[in-house]
This record gives structure tokens, sequence and C-alpha cells, in this order.
DNA sequence: CGCGCGTTTGACATGACTCAAATGCTGTGG
DNA sequence: CCACAGCATTTGAGTCATGTCAAACGCGCG
């Protein structure tokens, strides 16, 4: 097996599969910045990063407005980016899982927008940021790649921005659902059989919804034979059906 | 004067003042990608820098869907992007002011992720991308300053995902409002005294509310003395009240 | 086994949407 | 210059979805 866990963790499995100590060998390569780099620039870029060892649930990997100075990328597990109002009110405005970049919203202010805590027993790749510049001035394609990736995550967060002005509940789970749907198929897992990794309540605080909405909309989905669900495991019966609810 | 119109258009004004045939005297200098790079770099930027003709209102800049090719800087005016779900149901995902980008989170996609709109009587510098990218690998910090747009765009971006999921409208209003002040003063302009360039409705719509709400909204927020209105012009009376409406 | 937290379910209040209509503003043509 | 058409904005009345409060339930962890 690969993993001697008692519960599986849904993305552990790819990380450990080949235990990768080189970007060469990462299942996540064809996410990630190696895209279209030479070996010679590939192993120069490998040079500078730093495999971080695991994170437990809910550690803090670094805190809204501390100085920006290494962008992140999960290679197992899931994190999440928090912000919090004068009031103490925590909002959660985004959930990262293998493959993707934390801290690119940083990079234009030079001081973390969030703070990024895990969700879930987690590991990943740090990159130092000015050492990823100075290799980027020789590296022309470095550049390109981390710009592709800096417009993926804006391109994502519009989406975003529409799921959250639907004023209709359905929609916002039912769009949710499909997105974390089609990143899981992106990273070559089932598109309709996943496990929510985060809990209820911080799902309904990223849709912007009350935590009693958010088990309701589950229970009558499950009536609707929209989806299953079982605690953190989810299956999704009618994607086309689900299709429809997200236009309102 | 700087302008022969009849209303003075809030933002025509910088870009009249130099009437900039090149970025080394255009007003918007410090925002926009000119930052840092060297004469000689600045004067082969120039050269692949289309200055678009003017855009009267309603006119479509580029539509969804169709192929990535140019990325926008807007020098005067205001534009929106939409985005058209299956139902036809229209969603505004953002308004770009003079010194903003548009059109970067299609680098990733190679297509353009949603249909750019012109608000009002408006103008343009376009940057064929494939020539901006064949520069680039010359010039790092030119990479770098399209980089930290993007960044900054995915920092707004994160703001206002957290005003659309407040499930409270007075909060979305004063936060959007807030936002308003904050980019006008960043380009020269009053905080507290502007023109909304847009409806009321596209307002409503890129909040996620209806707009007799909106309406009712800036009806109470004139009553409670937090603003004054009068058609487009708008002013600020009480900030700090307004911000505390911002947190709930 | 029992505690605590995450989740579910119920009852109720309320804020925002919908529908409807009046009013105001802008641009156009006579 | 005025009249009018069309659209934007405002205001009102009523409904409904979602939030809030409260309590029960169940699962995981010590």
């Amino acid at each position: 097996m690969a993993t001697n866990h008692k519960v599986v963790q849904l993305f552990d499995a790819p990380a450990q599969r080949h235990d990768p100590v080189a970007c060469d060998n990462c299942s996540l390569h064809s996410l990630c910045l190696p895209l279209g780099l030479s070996n010679h620039d590939l192993t120069q870029l490998d040079q500078i990063i730093d495999r971080k060892e695991r994170y437990q649930r809910n550690e803090v990997l670094f805190r809204a407005n501390t100085p920006f100075t290494t962008l992140f990328v999960v290679r197992s597990g899931t994190f999440k980016t928090t912000v919090t109002d004068s009031n103490g009110h925590e909002q959660i405005t985004g959930f990262y899982f293998p493959g993707e970049f934390i801290g690119l919203d940083a990079i234009y202010t030079e001081s973390y927008q969030a703070t990024a805590t895990s969700v879930e027993t987690s590991t990943l790749c740090a990159l130092p940021f000015d050492r990823l510049q100075n290799l980027g001035a020789d590296i022309p394609q470095l550049q390109v790649n981390i710009l592709r990736r800096s417009s993926k995550e804006l391109s994502n967060d519009k989406s975003l921005m529409v799921l959250l002005s639907k004023n209709n509940a359905d929609a916002k789970l039912a769009t949710y659902l499909l997105s974390l749907s089609a990143r899981f198929q992106e990273r070559g897992f089932s598109a309709t059989k996943f496990r929510l990794s985060m809990p209820r309540k911080d799902i309904a605080n990223h849709l912007g919804l009350a935590v009693e909405t958010m088990s309701r909309l589950f229970s009558r989905f499950q009536k609707e034979k929209l989806i299953t669900v079982a605690g953190k495991s989810i299956t999704l019966l009618d994607l086309p059906k689900l299709q429809t609810l997200c236009d309102h």
C-alpha cells in the first residue's frame, strides 16, 4: 500500500508512490513549474527548492501581514488561506490541493495577504522567491511558467467570484462541488468520488453560507439523488443536473 | 482646461494632460509596466504598444472564449468584464480603471475568460502578448513587472471574494465604496468624492445584489449621513463608520 | 467508556428578492 | 426649445430563502 494510515489520505498516494526528492520524478511534474524546462534548468530549479517536512492538521504555514519570502507548492494534503477582519471574523479565501501554488498574491505587496493553514496532514515544496527571481533572469521559460500559474489562479478566482455572487445556496454548493471535481480529475483522481478533507464549517465559510444551510443542502441533494455523502467521502451521482443547478 | 467635454470625465484629465504618445510621459507611468525599466528598454516596450483609438459606451473590447492575443491597459475611462452562464445570465467579474490590466487571467488558458466592454468613453493601450514575451526574454525586469501586476490583481480578487462572501448587503456596499475610494486615491484623485461611472444595475450585479436593494442602500446610507449621492457623483462623508460596516 | 466537537435537524425571525408602479433623467426628433 | 420615448432609479408591499438560536445526535479520540 502507498500509505500506512488507517484511512487512505486522498492525496498521499501520488506523492509517496515515487517518494520524490527531485522535480524530475514528482508526479505533479506536469502541473508545476518544471513544464517545458530543459534538464539543465530543472537541476538548477531543484537546487533552490526546500522540501519541507510534514505539516499536521491546523498548523500555520505563514501569517497574514508578515514579509513575503517564499512561494509554496502543495505536494500532498490540503491547505487553506484565511483573512481575518477587525472583528476577528475569519473568511476562507481558498483551498489548495497538490500542485497548487500558495502565496502568488503576495508578490506585489511583498507581504502575505492571508494566513495559510494545513487542513490535514500535508507536505509542500518551498521556493525562496529571491532565488527564484535570480534563476528566472537566466531562464525566461521559468518566468513564463510562474506567470502562467498566477494567471491560472486569477482565472480560478474569477470563477469563484461568479460562484459567490450567486444569491442561491443550491447554485453555490453545486458549483463548488463541480469545481472540486474538476480539480481532482486534473490530478488523475476520480471526478465523481472523492474525500472532502475540510470540515463542513470550512466549506460553509468559504461559500458564504451558514453551516446549518450547508448541512441541509447536503441532506436535500442526497434526497434528490444528486449526491451521496457519508462523513467526509462524497459521490457525485448526477453531474448534468448539478451543472444545471449552477446556473441559478 | 484639460478637457472640452461638458461634463468632466473623471479620468480623462490625466491622460489628456500630456496627451501621451509614449510611456515616458504617460501619467500612469508609475502604476504600469515601465516601472524600473531603463530608457533603452522602455523604448523597446514603447514600440510594441498599440495605442488604440477611443471606445464609446458599451463597445466590446474582446469576447469570452476567443483566442488570447493581447493584454490591455486602461488609459482613461472604465471597462468591465462579464461572464455569461448557460442561462444567459450575465455576471460582472470586475471593473477596470486607468492603469489597470485587462486579460491577465487569459494567459494560462490562452483564451479570454470573460467579455470586456467599455462602461463609458474610454481609451487603452494594447500589448501584443507574444511580442511582450519576446521582449521579456531579454528584459527580466519586464517579466517581473507583469508578474507583479498579475499578483496585484490576485490580491484584489481575494479582497473581492471576502466582500462577496459577506452575507450582509450593508457590508458589501461599504466595502465596495471603500475599495473604489482606495483605487481613486492611488491614482491621485479624491478618496471621498468621485463619480460612479457605472450604472447602479452594474454595481448591484457585481456585488450579487438586486438593483432595488442597491438603491435602498444608497438612500439609507444617505439618511444615516454616511454618504451623499447625486446621480453618478458620490461623496463619502464618514469613512470610519463605513469601515466598521465592512466588518459585518 | 465518556467527553468534546462536528454535524444534523427543527422552529422561528428577518433581510433581501420579486413584482409592481411611480418618478426622474437623457437623448432625440419635431 | 419643447415633447416624448426609453431607460435608470427610487419606493412600496408581500413572499421566501437563509440566517439565528436551540437541541439532539454521532463519531473520533483520549
